[in-house]
DNA sequence: ATGCCCGGAGCGTCCGGA
């Protein structure tokens, strides 16, 4: 089984571009993020005509969700992080799909710091730990998989030192990532790639693609249960340079 | 390196992103 992860950054602007990259990777289940679209603006007849079943939240001009399914059904658990009902922001979708639980997230960005963005991206990890807690204890095939907006240590960025008061790099943000892998969770790229630079955004700005001035802020971490059955892992990173292309690229993962 | 690029909303020019 296939699974891949894709900040599509506006999905109907990119609609030419994730339909491309579908038919081309064919993966079995894919999580997008920033849909930048509302609820009833999601493009579900062309998903539908690549062959894929969708759930997902939108919201009126920024983030939203999506998780989309070749084949196998899916069963929507929850499409908000548990926490603060005050938090309309659209950045959370769970589902099952061939009995293992997806976790489709889009952590929020946090800058600047420091402020009350930064204050809430903390606030959001909390939440979102409590949850992925709750997975571990339940000792089940469980994937978290999207935007972290967390560049997890210095060999994840093309010049830390450029980034250490930045929310995508403080240590408490660090900290919380490498609390996960403490826990349990396996960060599959680094588990495949342990000593190879592995980044899946590039800025706009500054020719940051053609300088390879990159970061690995999309991650897909898998609970205990499923450790050993990672066969392969990748980034897309091609897809980066494709004509009115996302500034992420896709990372996917196979599992037996 | 963050004034520089994008998408969305909407029609001038912001906001948010990372």
């Amino acid at each position: 089984m296939k699974i891949a992860t894709y900040n599509v950054n506006g999905i109907n602007g990119r609609l030419p571009v994730l339909l491309r990259w579908l038919k081309e990777a064919k993966p079995d289940i894919v999580c997008l993020q920033e849909l930048k679209c509302p609820q009833d603006k999601f493009p579900i007849g062309e998903i539908e005509k690549a062959g894929y079943m969708a759930i997902w939240k939108g919201e009126k001009r920024w983030n939203g969700v999506a998780i989309l399914s070749k084949g196998y059904e899916i069963t929507e658990v929850q499409n908000t992080l548990p926490g603060d009902s005050d938090d309309l922001q659209s950045r959370y979708i769970e589902a099952i799909i061939n009995k293992t639980v997806i976790c489709c997230l889009y952590l929020p960005n946090g800058n600047p710091y420091p402020g009350e963005k930064f204050e809430y991206k903390l606030n959001w990890i909390k939440r979102f730990k409590r949850r992925t807690n709750q997975l571990i204890k339940m000792d089940l095939p469980a994937i978290l998989i999207g935007d972290f907006n967390i560049i997890p240590t210095e060999d994840d960025v093309y010049k830390p030192e450029k980034w250490k008061d930045d929310a995508l790099f403080r240590t408490e943000v660090r900290k919380s990532y490498q609390d996960l892998l403490k826990k349990g969770w396996t960060d599959s790229l680094r588990k495949m790639y342990p000593e190879e630079e592995v980044y899946t955004f590039w800025d706009y700005m500054y020719e940051s693609f053609r300088r390879n001035a990159g970061m690995r802020l999309d991650h897909i971490l898998l609970s205990p249960y499923l450790q050993e059955s990672l066969v392969s892992a990748g980034v897309d990173k091609e897809v980066r340079s494709w004509e009115k292309t996302s500034d992420h690229a896709p990372v996917w993962i196979q599992i037996d």
